[in-house]
DNA sequence: GTCTATACCAAGATAGAC
DNA sequence: GTCTATCTTGGTATAGAC
């Protein structure tokens, strides 16, 4: 395989596994092993964990920015601002993406990833107020959308929306159209973390 | 000193660190030399990291409803969201509260430190519909609000404030009164954060 | 271009003295 | 109740073979 497909898995794979795990707490040898390479290769590819993980971050913000562009492409009666709200909601699709957003939010006080969350935020928000003509309150609420979202997924909430009323009523007062999706992709989600967990068992037993 | 003092003392030193790590970026060392006790004792008291962190999450949710059940009390022609939501603003001013919270919320998928997070971040939206009579919607919108808060101040971006005038626009938009206590608490969290940089890399080359 | 083997270090936890 | 010393594990990164 040419290099530059393994690199396309590689990012592929650590996105999945830094928004499950966070910067810190993702290994490179789980994301070696999410991508089918050896650990070692996938250190060489990137230089250190903290170059993958800006790299990872620059992909989803582009992601994120073209699924917005799109939309702003598009005629439309519906209001843009929630256009916007139901296509950034449809990205927790795309596993990890969202979750590896936030989990580099949190993460301000790092001199290097810190830096490059903060400019990413900032063009998403000058992104919506210049291209998109949103005007800074209406920025402000959308972006607060935006960060529930990832909370909510974030906390897997969806885990207790058969067994809980108030989880059901929460997720509903947030996306009602988008219910059925949040709740598939945190099943997908979980599934993929109930297996890694068994694998890892299975080897500390080894 | 008495273990009890001890104890509320390393909780508090833990929730600074906490909130600048994030639980796994965090070591027991670096609470340990905060609280100024030596790190076994620390594992000591509270049996493992994660107990410790699940304490922190714990108290800070405590916190958090103490102040709006003292919000809640209080005779005023404020709307209650809005004098919740300065109140919530103005526990940034508490060093790490908001910022562990947050660190928590992002960790769904650890077992033990994910259910908490959960649990905890339910009894906050209880909280809102029962005791305060926020209908769904209006509980939804604030805590959106509430986790944009903690987004930018985890993500620093008062450092930007003086140079940056979208982060000005931005920060504007969101809280106009709490401006000023949002700029002096990220300096006084820069601040900290370098003394303690600077002293790693003293030790580091000693 | 990709692997195996391994060096190296840091972190959590334990043992045991005082 | 608190410390020093230390064990153990696991994770990043490097060396070098194929």
């Amino acid at each position: 395989m040419r290099a530059e497909d393994r690199r396309e898995l590689i990012l592929a794979a650590a996105t999945r596994v830094f928004g499950d795990y966070g910067y810190v707490g993702a290994t490179t040898s789980q994301v070696a092993k999410a991508a089918g390479v050896s650990q070692p290769y996938v250190v060489r590819m990137f230089g250190t964990k903290e170059k993958l993980f800006v790299e990872v971050l620059g992909r989803a913000l582009d992601r994120l920015m073209d699924v917005f562009r799109a939309e702003l492409a598009q005629e439309s009666d519906v209001p843009l601002a929630r256009r916007f709200g139901l296509a950034y909601v449809g990205l927790v699709s795309e596993p990890g993406l969202l979750l590896s957003l936030m989990h580099g939010f949190v993460l301000g006080s790092d001199p290097v990833v810190g830096e490059a969350a903060r400019c990413g935020f900032m063009d998403v928000y000058a992104f919506l107020r210049d291209e998109a003509g949103f005007d800074p309150e209406e920025v402000q609420g959308f972006l607060a959308g935006g960060m529930m979202v990832n909370t909510m997924v974030g906390l897997r909430m969806t885990d207790d929306y058969d067994t809980n009323p108030a989880v059901r009523e929460l997720l509903a007062a947030a996306f009602p159209e988008k219910l059925a999706l949040l709740r598939e992709v945190a099943q997908r989600q979980r599934e993929r973390e109930a297996a890694e967990r068994e694998t890892s068992g299975r080897e500390a037993r080894a």
